[in-house]
DNA sequence: CTGTTAGCGCCTTCAG
DNA sequence: CTGAAGGCGCTAACAG
């Protein structure tokens, strides 16, 4: 039963024809064409034999693999994961493999993953998943430095060190797109996360808020950065901007989001019927959809609903995030398109970087008026 | 600046030894032992040249790869990428590739990957997502075998080539896990489907309920069906069966909850003020989370209110949607782990096949009692 | 247009 | 214990 791949040889051999004819009747060779018939000939005993050719081997011998690294911070984040069925759906339109590397957030495993795909010559490498700046973006830290080396890593600082690798694979022919901001000069697929950002508080402030708190994610995580600068921006510009104790950093997860808000509950006295301070934050701002739901999560906990007590935005519009109760006011991001299109990026066909746009959409997690029948309620607003 | 990868034999030229020292030294062999200072010396000049193997080359020479393929159905669905999660990491471990394969429920594109890792030589292979049932599990049916000869593909029904090649795959020295339930003899993580279903059936009606609906998902997917069955069966042992008109099919997915939610409110008229049926439902239990999230916001379409006028209960306890409001009563399945556990399977670590236990988790979206302050509900009850 | 001949980078018997 | 030589499956110059 058990029987070794069928190779060109076999056919080539099987069809009467040499080697080199068959690969070239298998795939049309660069100096193309063989005789109609022969190749006919190839083809069939080919399907007849089940061949397929072996994409190591074809690797070796092109110089080339049909490897398509995708790198993300974690793989069960819908974020990401969203991203991913778009670069997998491409990818195969491509006919090209994507392998997955999933980081846990780690710059290093990130720094190995794209070294990896730069020795194994993968055909393009997508990089989704925010930089984070330096925690010391300060001048040229000698500490910093012996540890690297210590570490037996790069001697430039790990973003240098990542976009420099980027930069070599790239000169050495690979693909390369960066998926949220931009990396040096390399091909991005960017996410007007400021532009959302702004857009949100905007919306927010024209149905009526006028008191802001943001759960604002990991200070250094340039996503989260970004988002946040530009909802306290517009804020400010508006006329309502938030105080910094209504500001509070936390993982950019569901935790972080749980957490986040509960800080803040505590710290402003949102809603506490005995002590509600009347500037306490009407609406909180988390700067993705799933830290907003823990967001909300803790709100519940506290005794307190959304949206009365305080109102919940999040950011991204994750599919399946859409319709939790109640359903929840954020920042859509085509994820899925943003996927594909990065893939076509980072093989070439799309030459241009793309600043992807967002669009507010208001749901009832934000709602203003008091509670009641509002049944079509939900409308989106363009940003 | 661009710079073609260091080779092994320009490690063993810089190093003074042979290509075959080099290699040995690098990576023990099997007939190892290399010089202690050779070893050493090799060791520091690969490290200076940042050598690292090409591992098309090696794959080639070793006659087999360092990947590990993973085919799900959609890797967007929080519980693919849940699993995939786990084996990301556990591949990690292991010093292996993943390559991701999104066949976006198509059994053709699932079987085209399959083979696509046989003839990679892949390491192993994990197969995630349910089987489903042939169409007409019938006789020999020969138009449907000359339709699979049009489409130039495998001779006999689809379930047994997909078994038929893995078992090949197999033979030929690569290592399956599949996920689920069992195909053949292969390899298998089961999920025990029909015990959790059961476990949540008894628990509902242990806190009162009488009245069960279904929103059984596709008929033909070995999960859902597992997931229905056990918890049907269960009711009417309990001496509460559910009625065929509430059992209502959909796809697997939020829209398939949505839409048979709706359809099943309709149906049984569930809650509307004017003309509830007296045996309309009182809890409905979605086989799968996604689908009771898109089951509750149809419920909340209707102007109705979960768990007041139709409870929901969901099945895998995906985190990100652990916390929907109300919180979803559901079956936890710890499908990270599930990853993990079929990664090292397929992988020879693990040697007998495993069953997953599932456990129950009520939570706020089958509350009985009359809403008001609990805020300490939503402890486990174990299965 | 087709066949022969080198390698691609690495591992692995085989001698030495 | 180490070095030389052959080959993995395929492609890409070269002849013929």
């Amino acid at each position: 039963m058990s029987d070794a791949p069928v190779t060109l040889s076999q056919v080539a051999r099987e069809a009467g024809v040499s080697l080199a004819t068959a690969s070239r009747a298998i795939n049309g060779s660069a100096t193309r064409s063989v005789r109609e018939d022969l190749r006919a000939r190839v083809l069939e005993t080919a399907r007849r034999l089940d061949y397929s050719p072996d994409p190591s081997a074809q690797a070796m011998a092109r110089g080339r693999t049909t490897a398509l690294g995708l790198v993300v911070h974690d793989i069960a984040d819908p974020y990401f994961s969203t991203i991913a069925a778009g670069v997998a759906r491409a990818a195969e339109r491509e006919g090209l493999i994507v392998t997955l590397a999933s980081t846990e957030h780690s710059p290093d495993r990130e720094l190995a993953f794209v070294e990896l795909a730069r020795r194994q010559r993968s055909r393009a490498i997508i990089l989704a998943g925010s930089r984070t700046t330096p925690p010391d973006a300060g001048a040229g830290s000698a500490p910093a430095e012996t540890a690297a080396l210590a570490e037996g890593r790069s001697r430039e600082g790990r973003p240098r060190a990542l976009e420099s690798t980027l930069t070599a694979f790239q000169a050495a022919g690979g693909g390369v797109a960066v998926i949220g901001q931009a990396v040096g000069d390399l091909p991005v697929v960017e996410i007007d996360n400021v532009g959302g950002a702004d857009s949100l508080a905007r919306a927010l402030h024209g149905i009526g808020y006028r008191r802001f708190g943001v759960l604002a994610g990991p200070p250094r995580l340039r996503t989260a950065a970004d988002r946040t600068s530009g909802f306290l921006d517009t804020l400010a510009e508006l006329g309502c901007p938030a105080p910094d104790r209504d500001v509070v950093h936390g993982a950019f997860t569901r935790d972080g989001g749980y957490e986040a808000m509960r800080e803040l509950v505590s710290r402003s006295h949102i809603g506490t019927a005995s002590g509600a301070r009347a500037d306490a934050p009407e609406v909180v701002f988390a700067v993705n959809d799933v830290m907003a739901v823990g967001a909300m999560a803790a709100v519940r906990d506290a005794g307190l609903s959304v949206p009365d007590d305080v109102a919940v935005a999040g950011f991204d519009d994750i599919h399946t995030l859409r319709d939790v109760t109640p359903a929840l006011t954020t920042v859509r991001v085509p994820l899925e398109e943003v996927g594909e299109i990065a893939t076509r990026m980072a093989l070439g066909v799309e030459l241009e970087n793309v600043l992807v746009h967002t669009e507010v959409v208001l749901r009832e997690s934000t709602r203003r008026d008091p509670p009641g029948r509002h049944p079509t309620y939900g409308m989106r607003a363009t940003s």
